[in-house]
Order: structure tokens, then sequence, then C-alpha cells
DNA sequence: GACTCTCTGTACCGATCGGTACAGTCTCCG
DNA sequence: CGGAGACTGTACCGATCGGTACAGAGAGTC
């Protein structure tokens, strides 16, 4: 066995591009390989079941990423001001600040949807229940911790869209700044 | 001439849940086909340069609707309290209440941006110009008045993400009252 | 009834799609 | 050094892609 998980490791973050510039539907076998440097008979070799189990990957690649720098530390965190903190600034670095679209959503949003809707709606929920019970512990009604989060996780997802249909990364900075303040926000 | 635009009109919105439903690349001519009853011949005998040409003109359409249902309004209302309560009726009549995803938003997201570029960036544009000249003339500042307008229009677009990744309408509804109060509220 | 012009279905085009087959190359291990 | 098994490139598969060609069908006009 020469490299035969370290090369999976690192195509997947490869791939990841590949569906995230061009969608599930978009995201033709050639240009993987073009992205890749790989040919067709490599692929198959690491996954046998082809374009789906590609997504699948990289979908759980990403979910895995969120999970260790983000879900986590939300769920350890007794300090909700130096967790939400650092959740803003993880998901700014995550996606380069606006110049970065989310797989994710990008998937929720197309036709590919339905083949991966575990995996999206797992995605945002853990995210959800995950920030949702930090306010809670802060002293938050359920009602209202699971509306913040909530409107945290959905402004994200919007900022993305307008900054890149704008072109302007300012707009999702901004939107982080202001998801931030409306979390810590006194209860009303 | 036997009904030349009439026809085209009545063609156009069938398009547009062709293109919603699988976005610009996956949208393929025989799903197309298959939607509007046409085959290829009645397809390139309405829009001889194909595909693109049909999805310019489904975004005009788009564009054209928002502009005489939202942004006018927008434009000509003197009462800021009724004119946003409108725009969120407008918005979530044409959104189903987030059922329905937005194309522009989808285009943006995907690899199909730079064909439309222009199309996408003025939509947005010109909803953010009208709304935030109406919260200019309500009394507020320039600045604070285009980041709210920005807010609005992010949170909208998010939440059509998010209710459609966690499958579940009501988050698109709560957005839209969001919206509103953030809209309204009295300046900071 | 002949002509015009809009509209339509069908057959077809080369290119590319996702996927398969397979012979080879490389590397590690004995 | 020889075999095993992980990896790779190439040729190929049937299906489908977006687009074209074209012969008609149908309705309106004179």
């Amino acid at each position: 066995m020469a490299k035969p998980v370290s090369g999976r490791a690192e195509l997947l973050p490869l791939l990841g591009e590949v569906f995230r510039a061009h969608g599930y539907e978009g995201a033709t076998l050639s240009l993987i390989s073009e992205a890749t440097g790989l040919g067709k008979g490599s692929l198959y070799h690491f996954f046998p079941d082809g374009k789906q189990q590609m997504a699948t990957e990289v979908l759980a690649e990403i979910d895995g990423w969120f999970e260790v720098n983000i879900f986590a530390p939300l769920r350890s965190s007794g300090d909700p001001e130096a967790a939400v903190a650092a959740m803003i600034e993880g998901v700014d670095r995550y996606f380069r600040s606006g110049r970065r679209v989310c797989l994710v959503g990008v998937i929720a949003l197309g036709a590919s949807r339905d083949m991966f809707a575990v995996q999206v709606h797992d995605y945002f929920k853990r995210w959800n229940d995950a920030l949702s019970r930090l306010l809670s512990r802060s002293g938050l009604g359920a009602r209202a911790a699971r509306q913040r989060s909530t409107d945290a996780l959905l402004t994200i997802q919007g900022a993305l869209v307008l900054a890149r249909a704008l072109d302007d990364p300012a707009i999702f900075r901004r939107a982080l700044s202001d998801v931030s303040e409306r979390l810590l926000a006194p209860p009303d």
C-alpha cells in the first residue's frame, strides 16, 4: 500500500473546490480530472462509485472540519462571547471573507439536494443545535436562543450569496459583525 | 403572425421553473422540452440563440416583475412602514413562503454567474438602491440606510437557502418578519 | 386556391457526458 | 529478484449534451 489514505486526503479539498465552483451537475469528470491531475483510472480507483461518492466524501470532509473547528468549540464553551467570536473568526477564515462559496448551501439550492438531503440537513441542524444551546446556557430562553441561532446561520448563507452577486466581499465581513452583535445582544 | 409574442410570454415562466429547479447547467434541453411541451424546433424558433438566450430572457422577466411589484413601489412611496410591509408581502408571495428558490441567487452562486454577471449585479443593486433610499427619506442616515437595506436582501437570500436545506418554510416566514422589524426599527 | 409566414416534429450532427475494461507501471515486502 | 497489490493512462462504451437542417403543418391574406 503506497499511500492509500494520504493521497485520498489530499484529493478531497481539490474535489471540493471543483464542486463549489461548478455545483454537482456542473462538475464534470474532465473538470475533476484536470483539477486533480488524475485520470479516470485513478479517480475510479479512489472512488469506485464515481461522482456521487466523491461529493458524499467531500461533504463529509467539510462536515468534519466544521465539527472540529466550529461545532465542538461551541458545545464545550462556557463563555458565549469568546465562543461566538471564535465561531465568527473561523467562519471568516473558512469562507475567505466571502470570496469562497458554501458548498453545502450550493447543493441545498440545486436539484442534487435530494441526493444529499440527509447530509445537508444534518450539517445545518448540528450547527444550529450547538449554537442555540450555547446561547441557552448563557441565560437566553430556548425559543429566543434557537431564533437567534437560525438567524445567524441564514445571515451567513445570505451574505455569501449577496457578496458574490454584487462582487463585494465587504458585505460578508459586515454581515459577520452584525451576526456577532445580534447573537450577543442582551435579551429583549 | 399567429401568436408570436403571447406564446413567448407564456413560455418564460415555465422556463424559469426549470432553471430554478436545475440551475443553468442542469437545465437540459430535454428537461426544458418536457416542461414546456415544445420540441427543439419550436424552442429554437423562439430563442435562436439557445439556452443562453432563454436564461437571459427569464432573468429579464424576473427583473421586470420585481421592478413593477417591488422596486417601483419602494421608490415612489412616502410611507416607509407601508412600503416595507408591501415589499415583505410581495416577497413572501413571490417565493411562495420559502418553498420557491431565487433564480438570481442560484445563478449568483454557480459557475454561470460570469455569463449573467451584469444582470445579477443589476437586480440586487437596483433593489438595494430603492430600499435604502426609502429608508433615507424616512430620516435614516445614508450609511445606516444602505446597511439595513443590504441586511434585508441578504437575509431574504439566506432564509431561502436555509429553509430549503432544513426543509422548513417557517424559517423563511420568520426571517421576513425579522427583516421587517429591523428595517423599521428606530435609528440607533 | 395559391402564396406567405409562423410554428412544429424529427432526424441528425459532433462533442462530451459518466462510467468501464484492462494492460501496464510502480513500490513495497519477502 | 520475484510476486502482490496499489495505482495509472488509454481506449472504449452507450447515452445524452446543445445545436442545426429541413420538410412540412397550420392559419391568414389576396
